[in-house]
DNA sequence: CGCATTTCTTAACTTAAGGTAACGATTAGT
DNA sequence: ACTAATCGTTACCTTAAGTTAAGAAATGCG
């Protein structure tokens, strides 16, 4: 499991085997079952999570719905904004399959930076890359239909929608699941007629 | 306007003057005509920049129309994709106001990192503040309807619909300027009735 | 100042998404 | 294996967004 990280970071950063096992020497991994629930609405935390294997989504609950915004699957990972401005955090994070993750926290982040200033270029360029990506990301969002952002998803994360329940996916969309079911039979409808 | 800069900074991290010394001494302060395209889609940059004064957007245009996805004002700032995937821009940005901005490339960041590690700390910090709450934002975009978004609009950046034209900012909302225009419509009525 | 361009609004029509509800299908737990 | 809960589909109706088009208002420029 270590060497899926170290792999990981060999790819943005060189390590030397004493960094390799600076990281390994943490102990930061952590196992879940599916449903586990990492991060409540209104709990204070500072862990953040680094995708290994397995998948964990962060949802809100409002008006009693679940609504899905985000999936993290391997080697993706996010700090909670409630980590950052330590707030009650606006939405709980549960585990879709059973995972392996790692675990952080910022104590741990500034102790390692100090002796190792590499990585804290490594996550400055993983932040930088994945703020890029995240606006593409949320461009797209903006500029296209439910039915183009389905379809989009069909090609960029084809695992997704199998490995996720569908209403999760709809929220995911920014729709309802009934429309995602009528939309999915829209476009199947098309695709034969 | 150097010390808007500085200032801006040392909320983060405190700076000696020597600091401050670096910092002035680059050269980086550019100013900007509205109107005027710092970007433009299929060009390949390496600039960053973050905004002292006025306003600049990003806009793709997809079947010849303009589709207006952020906007930058003080002491905000923007690295594009392109820059760090080295690969032609998706976007164009260009000035919705008479701007003065800092200009920054990858080079001189390291350049700067390395006698200033201070200063790769401070954008680690900036980085990833800005990816929780642009998940945020993105999260709330997906959550509510064009209307809600609008009112949202209204509360956090009251200042944005003043200074911005209204088609650009509806297709940041996602929608079509003659959608927000009933939208708009629509909301007055409510009030009043 | 006047003309051209851009921007905003309104309206009529089309299309698709939201809300509600009912009913299978699938899954999970005992 | 059976029951309960969750999940997905379908249908009906309502609401709002997209489309197209026209015209009014504001802005920019010669």
């Amino acid at each position: 499991m270590q060497e899926l990280l170290t792999d990981f970071i060999s790819k943005y950063v060189s390590l030397t085997e004493e960094e390799k096992n600076a990281i390994t020497s943490l102990d930061i991994f952590r196992s879940a079952r599916k449903g586990t629930i990492l991060l409540e609405q209104g709990q204070i935390s500072n862990e953040g999570y680094f995708v290994l294997k397995g998948c964990i989504r962060t949802y809100y609950v409002i008006d009693g719905e679940e609504k899905t915004t985000a999936f993290y699957t391997e080697m993706e990972g996010l700090t909670p904004h409630c980590v950052l401005d330590k707030k009650p955090s606006e939405y709980f994070i549960s585990c879709v399959e059973d995972s392996i993750m790692t675990v952080s926290n910022p104590d741990m982040e500034v102790e390692i930076f100090e002796k190792f200033p590499k990585f804290e270029t490594l996550c400055r360029i993983l932040s930088e890359e994945l703020l890029a990506k995240q606006q593409i990301n949320f461009d797209e969002f903006k500029t296209s239909s439910p039915e183009q952002r389905y379809l989009n998803l069909l090609q960029k994360r084809p695992d997704l929608i199998q490995r996720v329940p569908q209403h999760q996916i709809a929220s995911f969309l920014g729709i309802t699941p009934q429309s995602l079911s009528r939309l999915r039979a829209r476009v199947l409808a098309n695709i034969k007629g």
